[in-house]
DNA sequence: GGACGAGCAGAATCGAGAGG
DNA sequence: CCTCTCGATTCTGCTCGTCC
């Protein structure tokens, strides 16, 4: 795009760009004084009014008497006239992309370290960072972050001023009036995470401009929205991603996150086999009566119990390259730092079908293996086959 | 009895205004 | 820019009920 600029201005731009040249400091492209695509759009919608409304006067005008002395046409052109309406610029845009990339683990992490609210400002900052610069003014942060018109206002300029002293070398550094964003490895380092693990998910911008619990239920809700949904007990989710279970349940509302009942169904029925199922799932089990025949033959009597819910996040995954980008940056960042290695004793228990199961119960028939049925839509839970453990 | 949902009350945290 | 205050919001522990 190519505009007139005023001899002054260019006069003074070759000033500024010789001195820089001087002082050795590198020069960006330049584009001079050229009104954004967003500014221009602006003038011309502008512009379509009033040219409109005019032509609705010409419409109107045309007809009437234009004598000097007799003015009543005033009065009655004044009725036949559309009201004008004002004129509203729109309010700034967001920045192009509506949804911002977050990694489950960091969002849990976040949350388990009590930065959540920090980290609602980190990611918008991110957000705010078009260029991929790595840094935002403290003054943009607070005019786009703070300022009651800003679309991204979220809290106001002492709050902020909270948060940012909250996340300060760990989320940013801060060097006089610049906000030096810190990488997604280096924070997940700097928190102790071993490795990210679930898919990147797509977050919309939106989700994080409500309350702090909103977006807290959107950084717990990635966790879902990044896994399979595979079983999983309130105490392994407060455990994983430290929100206590009544929260999560609250969550689940928010972000709307959809649970499912999972059941496990066992082998056929008798005192004995009732009293060693006991013994190894608890008082949990119960009677499953086969009325419909899904077993086998019809009113068959089986031993049951409740599996964990599953649940689905409401976000969209992203793809597993960002993934392992990151956790190579993390492996690197923990070549520096001597570290054992916490493997889960248990491992993956529910699997897609029956034959992966079959194969890793193979390897392991210490545990049980579990892998769904058939999904029948007359149900509202999901049953499960099992492997029963050997000890 | 385990897992879950729901309601309630009190505690904790947040956010804004006032004043220095 | 900091501290204090106070109302609003959010979180959490407790209890009870339901389902299997």
């Amino acid at each position: 795009m190519t505009e007139s600029v005023s001899p002054a201005l260019a006069a003074a731009n070759a000033r500024l760009l010789m001195l820089r040249a001087e002082l050795g400091v590198q020069t960006r492209e330049y584009s001079p004084i050229a009104p954004s695509l967003a500014v221009s759009e602006e003038l011309h919608q502008a512009q379509e009014h009033l040219t409109t409304y005019r032509q609705q006067v010409a419409a109107v005008g045309q007809g009437c008497p234009l004598s000097p002395t007799d003015t009543s046409w005033v009065q009655e052109l004044a009725q036949r006239l559309p009201s004008p309406t004002i004129y509203e610029p729109p309010l700034p845009a967001l920045p192009a992309a509506e949804t911002l990339i977050l990694h489950p683990t960091l969002a849990t992490t976040l949350l388990g370290h009590e930065l959540a609210a920090a980290g609602r400002i980190y990611f918008l900052l991110r957000h705010l960072d078009t260029t991929n610069q790595g840094w935002v003014t403290v003054e943009t942060a607070r005019a786009q972050l703070t300022d009651p018109n800003a679309p991204l206002r979220v809290c106001g300029w002492r709050r902020l001023r909270q948060l940012l002293k909250d996340g300060e070398g760990v989320l940013w550094q801060r060097d006089n009036d610049r906000l030096w964003l810190t990488g997604a490895a280096k924070i997940a380092h700097k928190l102790g995470c071993q490795r990210l693990t679930g898919q990147a998910v797509e977050i919309p911008i939106k989700a994080l401009l409500g309350g702090i619990q909103q977006v807290r239920a959107h950084f717990y809700a990635s966790f879902h929205s990044g896994r399979e949904a595979a079983p999983i007990s309130r105490q392994t989710l407060h455990t994983v991603t430290s929100v206590p279970e009544r929260t999560q349940r609250l969550y689940d509302d928010v972000a709307q996150i959809k649970s499912q009942t999972n059941l496990a169904i066992g082998e056929k029925h008798s005192p004995f086999n009732q009293e060693e199922r006991y013994w190894q799932q608890g008082s949990g089990v119960f009677h499953f009566l086969d009325t419909n025949g899904q077993q086998g033959a019809a009113n068959g009597e089986y031993l049951a119990w409740q599996l964990p819910n599953s649940y689905q996040g409401p976000h969209q995954p992203h793809g597993q390259r960002s993934r392992k980008r990151l956790n190579q940056q993390l492996a690197d960042l923990r070549k520096k730092v001597a570290e054992g290695n916490d493997k889960s004793k248990i491992g993956r228990v529910f699997w897609s079908d029956g034959a992966t199961a079959t194969r890793a119960f193979s390897r392991n028939a210490t545990h049980d293996q579990y892998w769904p049925q058939s999904a029948d839509a007359s149900s509202s839970a999901q049953l499960w086959f099992n492997l029963t453990r050997r000890e």
